[in-house]
DNA sequence: TGCAATTCAGACCGGAATGATCCGATTGGG
DNA sequence: CCCAATCGGATCATTCCGGTCTGAATTGCA
């Protein structure tokens, strides 16, 4: 019950990412190694991540760098910690094709696994990435959510 | 984001204990071994776990064995998730005491780990056993949590 | 047009944490 | 008084994760 440091570092890096540039200008891995203090080559191999997963677009060459592929609002915790660690299994019984279970047959609890695993899902995929991007207090989760959805809107949209 | 197979194995067998004697009667840990199918060790170390947290209350001796502490429907997949693998910690910093984070200072989305690690733990409090240890659908989540509390209530008090 | 600087992308390796197992100490019943 | 069954801690192998490195691609400039 406890995701990769990977993952951690995924959040941090996209929330400075979010304020730094709100996703519009592009920014190199070195900027941004150096603002959070992350290691350079973790922040690189998150960044591969990241855009393989659709999350961020990358750019090469000199110039090159990196930025949100969607507004910020439209990027939840559950996006994040799926590109990096893969799909949310609580268990491997989730995993659809993986039946290493020995108790397959007598196991009466996996099929209520699906339902637990969707609703930790959602509880992360409630959390939008322009949540954790501001400066709030220690414990802005469910009721500020909807208000700073309209706050941070991206509306007309911000870039796409 | 993936628990422990300790705590998956431990649902297994809290869910096979309900199920076999309600928590009533005791069960030895080589019966609940064979009937689960996990291996024996296995289901003595997570005993002492269980133990451990208040979750279940053993017997030593000739005539020993373990049966729950507290009505099924009184029992939380965060409490043996907790039990098992210690307090839910999405991240280290929300263990409190530690502070191993080197960005310390410039992260600012520390403070947004702890509303999180709720909503997940919440999600988590609220799947009871009996919920778990029932043959229902799929998808017998949250709604089904207040109707399997009268019929497994234990009322008078089962034991305690 | 060619060079070079800067960037992303994938592969390799070391280390730590976890999972499974075994053995000794303790307790209760027959 | 002896035996049976359990709890608790200690040990070892294994898998996964984190970090580092090298290579390929692309753009800007001379």
């Amino acid at each position: 019950m406890r995701l990769s440091s990977l993952a951690d570092y995924a959040v941090v890096m996209m929330s400075a990412t979010a304020r730094h540039c709100g996703g519009v200008a592009r920014l190199n891995a070195t900027r941004l190694a150096e603002d959070t203090g992350l290691p350079l080559p973790t922040v690189q191999k998150l960044v591969s991540r990241l855009s393989a997963a659709g999350l961020v677009e990358t750019g090469r060459g000199a110039a090159g760098g990196f930025r949100l592929a969607r507004p910020a609002a439209a990027i939840s915790l559950a996006d994040i910690v799926e590109a990096v660690e893969g799909p949310i299994a609580l268990t491997t019984c989730v995993d659809a094709d993986r039946h290493d279970c020995a108790v397959e047959g007598s196991c009466r609890v996996r099929p209520h696994w699906g339902g637990v695993n969707a609703l930790v899902r959602d509880a992360l995929a409630s959390v939008s990435l322009a949540t954790i991007s501001s400066s709030a207090g220690p414990e802005p989760v469910e009721p500020t959510l909807s208000q700073l959805d309209p706050a941070l809107r991206p509306g007309a949209g911000v870039h796409a």
